[in-house]
DNA sequence: ACTGACCGACAACCAGCGGACCCA
DNA sequence: TGGGTCAAGTTCTTGTCGGTCAG
């Protein structure tokens, strides 16, 4: 299929081509326009050796073209062929909007950042009629999926959607599905079939990304913090979709990578705050810290390795300030015996003041107060959730659990035979659990995000109107506390 | 069709105390 | 002078995921 070249457009236009990953730029110096004066608005524009032409990531492809079409005084002189996007039936979403869903949506579409409208005598460009990119914080449960459905609806271009989990997957198809009412592509969970609008994993979209990044004018990144990861962010690279819409509850991240999410997804520009949506959209909610004392056995050997990382600590000269200093230790146990026993001493202290026993004894007197509420245990090791089940006599999931016997546990929780349930880090993200109104975190890491994700199991409405309660079990006089507060600062 | 084993990716990982050095 | 930066050889362990392949 060869589309009709321009006559109008004179001598030697400026081609524009996808090329795995790449926006190939042929004929620039013809037109007379200086690559140098580009490169303000392009900055990673190089030189393509063996084409003799130029070349840049092709999520810069949007900038470039505006770029372009300010520096060359007649527009019919860009023959831009990037994208190949199919036609798409007419999409029509029956979603209403809430109020602060819509004004999310209105935020996202005003960043847009397409030319204006070049040669207009290609199909592939009418479809476009904007370009905005940017990311959206929502809380979970705070329909950011419906966000996105209008989003597509708006644009109505071919969209490629990425989401971590194929438990996310699935839910993503059906939706589309139901949406929509035309063939959803996909790819992963064994299947890589291509339709204008598709779903994907990171992982395989990682893989298909450089060759069908000219198939889709708008991708959606769903938990789009997964693509602050080192191979995760080569998707948004090599995607040429001018549109991007980034949603997640929690943007930032520690590594600071999160500048990096801003660069190739777009920045973000609109966040709404749990509080805000407590008690109308979502659930009330109470946070309780509940601390208790080691026993003393627990505290002599807690003691006696917290004592031998210190006191290697102390005699290398590492000052453990900040996350490089940590990084140093880590680097030095590949070589230094002293180093790893340290390591491997602090890692005794945490199982200790994360298991202790006092801990079970809490969580004995919180699971009287709640008997008849559905109620999730938290906890950050496995050995720690599987005691709890030996000694509470209630379900296990962890990544051990087979898929068979998650999805059974997790039906009989929803329709209520079972009333409570003991997990480690599996549905922290991306399962659809049912909802619960209790949330008991016995252990965790200092992360934000999971205790967010934790803190979002529990925020559906309800349908009596109660309260929501998380419980944050910790450990008195040790490390914990620290980490505790770590993950609350955002809240 | 499902399962288990394997692999690679990702994330969290954080006593406190100072000292040498460089640059504006 | 005052304030910010920061070591080297490439890196602990645990937990979780997706993709792949064999059976």
């Amino acid at each position: 299929m060869t589309r009709p070249r321009d006559e109008r457009a004179g001598p030697t236009p400026i081609t524009l081509r996808y090329d795995d990953g790449t926006v190939r730029i042929d004929g620039l110096e013809e037109a007379f326009v200086s690559p140098s004066s580009l490169r303000e608005s392009v900055p990673d524009l190089e030189r393509d050796p063996r084409t003799d032409g130029w070349r840049v990531p092709a999520f810069r492809y949007a900038a470039l073209r505006t770029a372009l079409l300010d520096a060359v005084t007649e527009p019919n002189r860009i023959d831009d062929r990037v994208l190949a996007l199919d036609s798409l039936p007419a999409l029509r979403s029956v979603y209403e909007l809430r109020s602060y869903q819509r004004e999310a949506l209105e935020t996202w579409l005003e960043t847009d950042r397409w030319g204006e409208n070049a040669s207009g005598d290609d199909p592939n460009d009418l479809r476009i009629i904007t370009a905005p990119a940017g990311v959206l914080e929502l809380p979970t449960g705070s329909g950011k999926t419906v966000i996105a459905l209008k989003a597509i609806e708006r644009l109505s271009v071919p969209t490629l959607v990425v989401v971590p989990t194929i438990d996310l997957l699935e839910q993503w198809q059906r939706e589309l599905e139901r949406e929509f009412d035309c063939d959803i592509g996909r790819f992963g969970g064994g299947e890589q079939r291509l339709e204008s609008i598709t779903v994907s994993t990171y992982d395989s979209a990682y893989l298909k990304a450089d060759s069908v990044g000219d198939r889709f004018g708008l991708v959606v990144f769903d938990e789009v913090h997964h693509l602050g990861g080192e191979g995760y962010r080569e998707i948004a690279r090599l995607l040429a979709a001018p549109a991007r819409l980034g949603l997640t509850a929690t943007f930032e991240r520690p590594d600071d990578a999160h500048e990096i999410i801003e660069e190739i997804a777009g920045p973000l520009v609109h966040r709404v705050d749990v509080d805000e949506l407590a008690g109308d959209h979502l659930a009330n909610y109470d946070l309780k810290r509940l601390e208790v004392a080691l026993a003393s056995d627990e505290r002599e050997a807690y003691e006696r390795a917290q004592e031998t990382f210190t006191t290697y600590l102390a005699r290398s000269g590492i000052r453990m300030q900040s996350g490089s200093d940590y990084q140093e230790l880590v680097k030095r146990s590949g070589s230094d015996p002293e180093a790893r026993e340290a390591l491997l001493a602090r890692q005794r202290a945490r199982e200790i003041m994360y298991g202790s026993a006092a801990k079970l004894e809490a969580l004995e007197e919180i699971l009287d107060d709640h008997r008849e509420e559905r109620t999730i245990v938290f906890t950050a090791h496995n050995d720690l959730a599987y005691d709890v089940s030996e000694r509470f006599l209630m379900p296990t999931i962890t990544h051990q659990t087979g898929t068979a016997e998650r999805r059974e546990l997790l039906e009989r929780f929803r329709d209520g035979t079972y009333t409570r349930i003991a997990t480690s880090n599996v549905l922290d993200e991306g399962v659809d659990v049912p909802d619960a109104s209790v949330a008991v975190v016995l252990s965790g890491s200092g992360s934000e995000r999971e205790f967010v994700q934790r803190l979002g199991r529990i925020l559906r409405p309800k349908a009596d109107g109660s309260r929501a309660v998380l419980y944050e079990v910790v450990s008195a006089d040790t490390s914990e506390e620290g980490v505790s507060s770590r993950r609350r600062d955002g809240t």
